[in-house]
DNA sequence: AGGGTCTACTACGTCATGTAGTTGTCTTGT
DNA sequence: ACAAGACAACTACATGACGTAGTAGACCCT
């Protein structure tokens, strides 16, 4: 998991990793090039080597793990959708100063909807339920070790491979 | 301001950004190529055109604003450094459903420093007092219509202009 | 043996960025 | 009055990320 620097998804790479954020539950193993090319590559009208190609790079980029199955490669994200947004937030919001950053929070909340305010509450209680060391406190002193796994997901299931694979 | 889709900053335009934010103060006016090549391109050794070119392009794309100031143009950021990351934020967030938001701000939460936190509970909590419409009501009804300004801001001095301009 | 499947390479177009030269005006110091 | 310097407007080129795809060659099943 290097978790490159200038990190930003394409179009084509979103569309693959939602379809792998989609299907990692009932495709544990990760799903193959085929399957992806039939799921968003064939509506699209892309070559099979295009998803290939870009599997690859996706791959040798760090953005997805992939497994031999046979002489096919099977992918997984190497992260999830809530890890990957996580490490967005906080690369965006590292590059400020402490005083920036709280500036900044607050514009960013005082354009959030009162459902985004909710949700960031709830989060924020959740986070104190799972982890009482995380409540306020005022002082910085946590060794910071303990954290939060989560559990939810959604599943899909995408047709098996073609001829062989396996 | 337009705010372009596929939005990232270059490091020069990064680095461009930054100065117009730390002479915003003393320079409400903006500042010009000329000195922006002086506080920026001198020491990495850029041409005095490489700044005009990157200024022409972050205006046209309305990363930054220009007026005419005799024949030169005066360039200022065309948002604040909290408006555009608060933009980021939201950009990033925005890409998720509701319940996917939730359990990715969890994960942001959770990989957060004591500070962190900190800080983003005093800006929920400085919000809540500024515009008590903002705080727990549990049903979304806001006509959406108050907000925030703040004050705040740093300030530093770049020499004035070389031969003319005015 | 042939058709279908896969990977590994190679390749090309486009767009964003960084970087800079050329041209042609103005302006101002001398 | 002029030359030197300042500026903008163009044009240009390199690089890297992405989208897109073709070819070659190995494999496997019928």
């Amino acid at each position: 998991m290097p978790t490159n620097p200038r990190n930003r998804l394409g179009d084509l790479e979103r569309a693959v990793m939602e379809l792998l954020w989609t299907t990692d539950r009932s495709h544990p193993d990760g799903i193959t090039v085929r399957e992806v090319h039939d799921r968003i590559g064939l509506e699209r009208g892309l070559a099979y080597t295009t998803l290939m190609t870009v599997l690859d790079r996706m791959a040798k980029k760090g953005l997805v793990n992939r497994q031999r199955d046979g002489r096919a490669w099977r992918y997984t994200a190497a992260s999830s959708r809530e890890e990957l947004t996580s490490e967005t937030l906080h690369h965006t919001l590292g590059e400020l100063a402490g005083d920036e950053r709280r500036s900044a929070l607050l514009h960013f909340l005082d354009e959030s909807t009162p459902q985004e305010l909710e949700e960031l509450r709830a989060a924020l209680a959740e986070l104190e339920r799972r982890r009482p060391d995380a409540a306020v406190d005022s002082d910085g002193s946590s060794d910071g070790s303990s954290h939060v796994s989560s559990g939810e997901s959604s599943g899909d299931t995408p047709s098996p491979v073609r001829h062989r694979v396996s």
